[in-house]
DNA sequence: CTGAAAGCGCTTACAG
DNA sequence: CTGAAAGCGCTTACAG
C-alpha cells in the first residue's frame, strides 16, 4: 500500500499514535478492511515474547470438567484471566502421575506466558514439592492454587481450614464422641492435613487418638458411599461424620440411608466446600464452605502480577466458614 | 556445540531419522541435557504454520464451568484433543452477544489452529448462521457442536431430539392432557425447536395448538422454579411438565413441592440431558438422555480431521434416548 | 551426513 | 512522520 510494516505496526498497536500520519492512518485502514487483515499472533508472538495466554495445569490425568471443587477454581481463573484480556489454555496431560504430567507438560512448553497449577489431588507433598522446583528450574512464572503452604517464594492462593474450625473439632463440640473422619485419598497432600487435624482433635477430646474411624473416599460419591458401607458392616460405630467434600457426604448419605440410618436423628453429618448441591441434598447439609472461586481469581491475579511487574511471593490465604443447615445435631453429652 | 540449528532441528523432529549421525546425535543429547534446551514453541509454529493448539468458542459471557451440560460437552472435547496431542484454549469473551463475542475472538485470533464452536445458548438461527459466515469468511478450520442442522459444508456434531421421540409426545401417549413445556429462551435455536415439536403434539394429541403452557427457564433451575410458580398462582392447570434441561426440572420440583403437588402422583416430571444429578433427585427423574461428551468427542475429531486431511463438511447425528425412573406416570385417559 | 540461506510475520531501535 | 534493517527461534528446501 506504498506504508512499510512497520508503520502499521505502530499504528495497530496504538491507534493514537503521533508518530503515525492522519493521513497515512486512513489508508492502512482501507487496506486493513480490503484485505480483510488478521495481524498473526504467533509472530508477533515470537517477536514480542508475550502470547497473552496462560497455561493451567491440573497435575491429574482425568476429566477437567464436572467436578464441582474444580468447576468453581477453573471459573474463577477464567473470569480473571478474561477480564484482563487473557486466554486460557489446558495442556495435554499424559503422564502417569503428577510430577510425570508436569514435567510433560513443561517440555511441550513455551506457547503461554505463565502456568497456574492447582491442586493436591494425587500429590503428597513430596510430589508438590517436586513440581514447584521443576516450575522453578524452567524459569517460567507462575503460581499455584489449593496447595498447603509451601516454603518457596512463589505465589500462592491457599485454601486454608484453619485448625480450631475444623469440622471435626465443631463435631466434637457438640456433644459427639464417634466422629468417622471420611478423607480422600491416604497420600494426597489435602488428605493427610485432614486426617492430622482429626487426630489432633480426638486426642484432645477423647483422650486417645483413635484411627479406626478414618474412611477414604477418593473424592467419589461412589468410593465414599462403599468406604461407609463397609465400616458400617465392619461393626465401626459413629454418631457423626466429617466428610472432606460434598461429594463425599453425599456418597455418605446413600449409605447411611441403606442401613437405615437418619441424618441427622442418627448420624450427623458435615461436608466441605458448599458445591451448589449441598444445601438440595435432604436434609440440607451442614458445610465449611470455602472460597474456591475468590482463590482461582486470586491466583490468576497472582500471576499476571508477576507477569507485569515481574514480582512474586505473593501468598494470599483464604479461610471458609461453617454454613449451619439440617445434616447436624447437637448430642447431649453423656458419661 | 559445533552443529547447525538445521541439524539440530532434524533430529528432534525425528529421532530415528538416518540424516543426521549417530555420534552427532550424541552431542546434540549432551548440549540438550547441559543447556536445558527447551524448544520454543511459538517460533515452531510460526514457521510450521501449526501450532497444535484448538481454540473453542462458547459464544456466551457467563461462566463456562460448572453447567453439566457445557461440562460434559468440554470433557468431551478436551478427551479427544488431549488423547491426540493438541491442547485446548479459551479465548476471552467479551462481546455483548453471541456474534459479536465470536467477531472478537477472530479477531484476536491466530493463535490456533482451528476452532470449536458450540452452543445455541443466546443464538437464534440468524445467530448461528452468522457465526458460522464469519467463521467461514476467516478462513479458519472449524467444527460445531450442538447447533441445529445447519445447511453449510460444515463439521457439524449434532444432538438431535427426533420429534417422534420427543417427551412432549411421551406424556401425551401417557394420557396426560394438559403438559406444560419448560423451555429455556424464547430466541434461543435449542429452545425454538423445543417449542415447535411441542405444538406439533399437541395439535396432533388435542387437536389445537394451546401455547397458554409454554414456560421459559432460562435454563436456570431458579428462573424454572419462578416460572413454574407464577404459571400456578396464574391458575394455569397441568399434570404433567416437560422441561428441556434437568437443571429446569429441579427448579420445576421445587416449585411443585412449595405448591404442595407431588411429583408423579399430582404432576409428572420429564427432564432432558440425564445429569449426573438427575438420578439422585426425590423421586429419580425420567429423562432424556442425549450423549453430550460423545458430541463434544465428535467435534473434535471432525475439526483434527480437516486440520489434517483438508477435508470438511462432516455431519454426525447423536439421538437421544429416554430413561424411565420414577417422576412420571400413565394416566387413565378419562373423556 | 551436515551446513548456509531464506523465510514464517511481526516489533523494535535507528536513521533520515 | 516514515522507511530500511535486524531479530525473535524455529523449519525447509537446497547444496555439497
Amino acid at each position: 500500500v506504498g506504508v512499510s510494516s512497520a508503520t502499521v505496526s505502530i499504528y495497530l498497536n496504538d491507534p493514537d499514535t503521533t508518530r503515525v500520519g492522519e493521513e497515512t492512518k486512513r489508508r492502512i485502514d482501507v487496506a486493513i478492511e480490503e484485505l480483510d487483515y488478521r495481524p498473526n499472533m504467533i509472530a508477533k508472538a515470537l517477536s514480542t515474547q508475550r502470547t497473552g495466554v496462560v497455561g493451567v495445569m491440573i497435575p491429574y490425568d482425568g476429566p477437567l470438567f464436572g467436578s464441582s471443587f474444580l468447576d468453581s477454581m477453573l471459573s474463577g481463573i477464567q473470569s480473571e484471566l478474561f477480564a484482563r484480556g487473557y486466554s486460557m489454555l489446558f495442556l495435554p496431560t499424559k503422564g502417569e502421575n503428577s510430577p510425570a504430567v508436569v514435567r510433560n507438560q513443561l517440555k511441550v512448553a513455551h506457547g503461554y506466558d505463565g502456568v497456574i497449577i492447582s491442586g493436591t489431588r494425587y500429590c503428597d507433598l513430596d510430589d508438590l514439592n517436586h513440581n514447584v522446583e521443576q516450575l522453578l528450574e524452567s524459569g517460567l512464572p507462575f503460581s499455584t492454587v489449593n496447595m498447603p503452604v509451601l516454603d518457596y517464594e512463589i505465589n500462592q492462593a491457599i485454601l486454608r481450614v484453619p485448625l480450631e474450625e475444623s469440622p471435626t473439632k465443631y463435631l466434637y463440640e457438640s456433644g459427639h464422641r464417634e466422629v468417622l473422619l471420611l478423607s480422600g485419598r491416604e497420600k494426597d497432600a489435602d488428605s493427610v492435613t485432614s486426617v492430622q487435624q482429626y487426630r489432633h482433635h480426638t486426642l484432645n477430646y477423647l483422650g486417645a487418638v483413635d484411627d479406626s474411624r478414618i474412611l477414604y473416599g477418593d473424592f467419589e460419591d461412589t468410593v465414599a458411599r462403599s468406604a461407609v458401607q463397609s465400616a458400617i458392616s465392619a461393626g465401626v460405630t459413629f454418631s457423626a461424620i466429617h466428610a472432606i467434600s460434598d461429594t463425599m457426604a453425599l456418597g455418605a448419605y446413600e449409605a447411611l440411608a441403606e442401613a437405615g440410618l437418619r441424618v441427622p436423628e442418627d448420624v450427623s453429618v458435615v461436608g466441605m466446600n458448599d458445591s451448589y448441591f449441598s444445601r438440595r441434598m435432604s436434609p440440607p447439609l451442614t458445610t465449611y464452605r470455602r472460597p474456591i472461586f475468590r482463590a482461582g481469581q486470586e491466583a490468576a491475579r497472582g500471576l499476571l502480577r508477576t507477569l507485569e511487574t515481574g514480582r512474586t511471593g505473593r501468598k494470599v490465604q483464604f479461610d471458609g466458614e461453617l454454613v449451619f443447615r439440617s445434616s447436624t445435631r447437637t448430642v447431649p453429652v453423656s458419661a
